[in-house]
DNA sequence: GCAATAATCTAACAATCGTTCGAATGGTAA
DNA sequence: TTACCATTCGAACGATTGTTAGATTATTGC
């Protein structure tokens, strides 16, 4: 009944699986799904197109399994880094990790999590949810973290919250767009953005 | 030579026009270029795949026509609104306007440059470079209002007006994914957006 | 009302899609 | 080596794709 045991497969397969991915991930970032096809990722995976059944049951499968990882791994990374910081931390300072590493995950793991963003809201519905608990947990964890910080005084209490995330996460999520890792350090990005969210653009003297 | 003169249409042609377009564009927005069919298209625009071809030359004509309208649709209604400003607004003022006008014909004509904003990565190059001038030109004219506001000091001069203007325009593209018009007024969502520009999150007693 | 042409329909085409399946290959334990 | 299972190949399938062309219907100018 409890079918956990997956068949017991050696270790190259889970190679090919993983390159399989790779190539699913890259193609899905610049073409997004539709234009994504199994023939095209079989040849970047180097492999022939009927062999990707042998890893994953449907082309919606690979779909999955890539806006998953997307997911996780900002999400994962940015609860991990919280977690892990000491518990006087200060409100504006857990806001400054969060966003730095938000950043930090999204753009090194780039084809994933650019794939995940970019394809989420043009895949069918029935296994949208599937990442779904994921990203509304995520959603809550920013909430609170902002929620809590108002709540202290450390953020403006005429704001909106939630509408003051989805404007941030926005802006972050935005730069899977236009990032080149070649131009600029990504600590730079997150720097400016965490000061302009903490201070504006406005010089201190003319604030009206 | 010059065959400039299209071939004489009635006035029906354009009605037929402007519903492939409309069908087109909210195709577009939901399912990404590779999974809107010509004939979904059709079905929801009320004629035959076939007679599509009677208005367009190609799939990718479409496309291209509905990509071009959405970026025109922000890029004309954010111009002209500042050209109508009286010319001794002040640089924040001027920056305002164009936040809201931005969310404003962004989400008005939602389909349009929901459509624009989300397909444009995907479409082969060889026709993004049609709307490019265009994309150009707006960055360029967001480029010189944030860049003579901060040669008058109405903008800090430690941040760099280009890292701003992507993250700011991040921003607010981004709420074609989330916002929802039966929810809350464009102009609160604007209203909030240049409130935390100017002055940030951070109270001002607490300002480090 | 009649001719002309604008607009649409219908039916088909070649290409490509996701998927299937039996045969061929690879490696590993005995 | 032999036998077994993991992995891949190669070729095909039905469905769907963008596109075309001729027949058919609407609409307009006179």
């Amino acid at each position: 009944m409890n079918d956990t045991s997956p068949p017991r497969r050696g270790r190259k397969s889970e190679l090919s699986r993983e390159q399989i991915l790779d190539a699913a991930a890259r193609m899905l970032r610049r073409q997004g799904y539709g234009n994504t096809t199994l023939r095209a990722i079989a040849e970047v995976a180097g492999i022939q197109a009927g062999s990707i059944y042998y890893h994953f049951a449907s082309k919606d499968e690979i779909m999955d399994a890539v806006l998953e990882r997307g997911v996780a791994a900002v999400y994962e990374a940015v609860r991990d880094r919280l977690a892990a910081l000491p518990s006087e931390t200060g409100h504006l300072a857990r806001i400054e990790v969060a966003v730095t590493t938000h950043l930090e995950a999204l753009l090194s793991h780039g084809d994933y999590t650019s794939a995940s963003i970019r394809t989420y809201g043009e895949v069918p519905e029935a296994f949208q949810q599937k990442s779904q608990p994921l990203r509304e947990a995520y959603v809550v964890l920013w909430q609170d973290l902002l929620g809590a910080a108002q709540a202290d005084g450390a953020i403006r209490d005429d704001l909106d919250t939630s509408l003051l995330r989805t404007l941030l996460l926005g802006s972050l999520n935005w730069t899977v767009e236009w990032y080149d890792p070649t131009q600029r350090p990504v600590q730079d990005i997150a720097r400016q953005a965490v000061d302009v969210l903490f201070r504006g653009v406005v010089p201190v003297e003319e604030a009206s």
